[in-house]
DNA sequence: CACCATGTTCCTTG
DNA sequence: CCAAGGAACATGGT
């Protein structure tokens, strides 16, 4: 389930596992997976380079690659779509069905994996030029906040999945963090008060921090012994799915009652996406 | 068959 | 030029 909580989780879980690794080889699957960057380019760049560190920017995984001999340091891009996975897996076992890029090292294969193709794993780093404020930095705050909203008539819950404002939440923390805030989804970005936009900030934050916190205590059920089970995912094993979606007060929960007012929680469709919200705690 | 799905990007419309 | 809306991408689950 990649959204920025996600993604954080998963950067946390690859780093000590592939600092020092060295890349072997290159297997690219999918060319679509790895666009614009051609396999050659890849090949070129990757093989002999070694994982230096590995950072989260929004949802995008930066992996600090240091080339042998004397180039640059340079960073291969990855971003998880909606059905990305990333694991490391021993070489004996079977590449997923979906399996679009496989970097080869020394003992294991590090697989990103992707059912619908949506994700990458690229050298080109053109997409992060865009991205606005990372919702967990210092300095995002409620003034921030209002500012880049600016003049905008566009609804609230469409304005926080719009990247270049603030970079990383997607449709179910859009849903989430207005609850939480207690504002409606339908509300014009421009009719945010000041106040609701520094309750908005505190929502975001803590509704972000709460999920890292809470994906990184569930069991990922990483064996990376056989197929689906060594993949990193999760919301689909019986003890994380347990864990994760207690948490999610709205989100996917229509006709079920509010925990904090009892009112049925409605879903609505705002840029072709569901929003979830509560009518008693969200009024327009 | 119908509809739904964690995301981004491109094209069109106003 | 810009903001906003919608389709496309591709596969699978219910």
């Amino acid at each position: 389930m990649p959204e920025l909580p996600e993604v954080e989780i998963l950067v946390r879980y690859l780093g000590p596992l592939l600092i020092n690794k060295v890349v072997r080889g290159v297997q690219v699957h999918r060319k679509k997976s790895i666009r614009p960057t051609s396999l050659r380019q890849m090949r070129d760049q990757l093989v002999g380079a070694k994982f230096i560190s590995i950072k989260r920017r929004a949802k995008y995984l930066l992996f600090e690659m240091q080339p042998s001999g004397r180039k640059p340091v340079f960073t291969l891009l990855g971003h998880l779509g909606m059905t990305g996975r990333m694991c490391l897996q021993p070489k004996r076992v079977d590449l997923p069905k979906h399996a679009a890029l496989v970097l080869e090292l020394g003992r294991h294969n590090f697989v990103f994996e992707d059912t619908r193709y949506f994700g990458r794993m690229t050298l080109d780093t053109g997409s992060l030029d865009a991205l606005g404020t990372e919702p967990m930095s210092p300095g995002f705050s409620g003034e921030m906040l209002r500012e880049v909203l600016g003049r905008s008539r566009q609804a609230i819950k469409v304005k926080l999945l719009d990247q270049s404002v603030v970079a990383g939440i997607g449709n179910i923390y859009a849903s989430e963090t207005l609850f939480r805030a207690g504002i409606s989804p339908r509300k014009a970005a421009r009719r945010l008060t000041r106040r609701e936009c520094a309750g908005l900030v505190v929502a975001i934050q803590e509704t972000l921090a709460k999920a890292i916190e809470c994906g990184s205590t569930v069991p990922l059920d990483f064996n990376g012994e056989g197929g689906r089970n060594g993949l990193f995912y999760f919301g689909q094993t019986d003890e994380g799915a347990g864990y994760y979606d207690e948490e999610l007060l709205v989100y996917d929960r229509e006709y079920e009652s509010c925990a904090r007012c009892n009112n049925p929680i409605r879903r609505i469709i705002q840029a072709a996406r569901s929003t979830y919200y509560c009518p008693g705690c969200q009024r327009a």
